[in-house]
DNA sequence: TTCGTTCTACGAATTATTTCGTATTCAAAT
DNA sequence: ATTTGAATACGAAATAATTCGTAGAACGAA
């Protein structure tokens, strides 16, 4: 693939806001993270690297500019899962989702969701 | 939870390659992630500040010292994956696990073996 | 207009992680 | 004993990521 995102933590952090709400100015996301260890200006920095990389918009034509993801929450969901069956769990999905539903104990509501889904997948 | 295991991406290579050998020397762990990239002494530094960190013990009777995991595959596992939920899938297991199973398209076996591990859970 | 508040820009300090060069030690073979 | 090859120790450079201080622009209210 071309194209290999690779959010840094923090970034991701601030991902999660912008995919939750959709359009942000920084000072609501950083709001929303309320870190109490980081000030205003980190949470400023950070956007506006993310815009470099092109991992966010914005729209600068107010004081505020008004910032919105660009990458997908799902392709980014699907490329972070995989690394992780690859590098943590040898390459099995099934260990994975069996680790996820585990301790996390799911709810019963989840659970059924995930059978109907897999008997979904069977028939396909 | 006292202690949060958090292994870096060269500590987690490493580990994985412990879990899957057991013992190891530093040759062989270098020899085994067999990247270009870096030589044999980057191998030794990131397993001597693994030692410091306790992620993994040796044995320095011998000259070449010889390695194993401390922390348990399974418990970083659970960590990574709760943290994962957490951070990219609002919480959510059920959504990581159809996002799991989604692409990295599970064999029939893997499937299965997940249905029976759901019908379990809810008979406890 | 002027003051006060809030914003962006940006460089630089700090911290974390990875990488490597070099010195030294160890042990086996000559 | 001496040489040689392979190992560890360790400091420090290189790279990546985070954090913050400060300057200046923008805006609204007095």
């Amino acid at each position: 693939m071309s194209n290999t995102i690779k959010p840094t933590e923090g970034e991701l952090e601030i991902l999660q806001v912008l995919w939750q709400k959709g359009l942000c100015t920084v000072r609501e996301v950083h709001e929303a993270l309320n870190k109490k260890d980081a000030g205003y200006t980190t949470t400023l920095k950070l956007m506006q690297i993310m815009h470099e990389k092109q991992l966010v918009d914005r729209d600068a034509s107010s004081k505020s500019h008004v910032y919105r993801a660009i990458i997908s929450q799902e392709k980014t969901q699907q490329q972070m899962v995989n690394k992780m069956i690859d590098n943590v769990f040898n390459g099995s999905a099934a260990r994975l989702v069996m680790q996820a539903l585990g301790n996390k104990n799911a709810s019963k509501e989840e659970i059924d969701l995930i059978k109907e889904y897999l008997n979904n997948l069977e028939n396909k």
